[in-house]
DNA sequence: TCCATTACTGAGGTTAGCTCACAATGAGGC
DNA sequence: GCCTCATTGTGAGCTAACCTCAGTAATGGA
């Protein structure tokens, strides 16, 4: 039997999964999966609209799933395509006022549950939590 | 535009993210999922052999696919499949040797990719960084 | 005895990813 | 200018891993 090393590893995992789960269901009351509200987020907190290719990128998937993503907020109203000026190959994507207000909203969500959960910690561990995160974040 | 608050929930994400990515490539190695990984990790850490359906309620998966991860690891020979002895409508899933074996392997390769990716920090932040999360997940 | 529980099975659906192929466009060499 | 090659997005079609629903069989408990 493997004796389970509760590290601090597992720890972060912990931490991160219970604080998804808390997103996840305020996520979907707009019925929006978690790749649509990543993508809505980079496009709306772009300062240049961001071709599709980029964020697929950022999503970390094929640009061809990426156009499913995007055709899927296009179809709601929340971003549009636009031809991108300096290649006409590419397309940009933008949000319109709809998807900036529920980019907004969702951008609320998030960091009222972040806020909510670690509301248990004393204002002095949170700082630190925050800083050495920081420093895990920059350096891995 | 949505001003992005790189708070410390972001924060906590973006550290789990980058761990569960070195920890999926290691563990594509053995061309495991990550559902058989972790039903291993639960069938060889526990005390007792848990149920089929303990396993589903564990993964946060319904009964009919817990049965398949377990068909998967029963194939390859990791788990088997015993009747309850309390209760023989039940089957309890026990690991095999080889089983073990894998789940302590995998086991080492989690704690490595988390002692490298901590690594970074100094012994005090990587303490500190241990009791907070503790708290953290204790509370939430 | 009768009903609830536990697990297995089969059929079929959904979702989010994937590859492959292709048309349009851009960019560099001649 | 033209030829070739790379890049960009997308249509078509596939897969993996879940899901539900319905049915079988064995067992447990009131």
């Amino acid at each position: 039997m493997v004796v389970p090393v509760d590290g601090t590893g597992d720890l972060l995992m912990s931490a991160a999964r219970a604080l998804r789960r808390r997103f996840a269901t305020t996520l979907a009351q707009w019925e929006i999966t978690p790749a649509q509200g990543r993508a809505l987020r980079i496009v709306s907190s772009a300062q240049e609209p961001p071709r599709l290719s980029e964020i697929a990128e950022r999503l970390r998937i094929v640009p061809r799933s990426a156009t499913e993503v995007v055709d899927a907020l296009e179809q709601r109203g929340l971003v549009v395509r636009q031809p991108d000026p300096g290649d006409r190959r590419a397309t940009c994507v933008v949000a319109t006022a709809e998807g900036e207000r529920l980019a907004g909203i969702i951008e609320e969500a998030r960091s009222g549950a972040a806020r909510e959960y670690l509301s248990v910690l004393p204002a002095s561990d949170r700082r630190e939590l925050a800083r050495i995160l920081e420093k895990l974040v920059a350096e891995g």
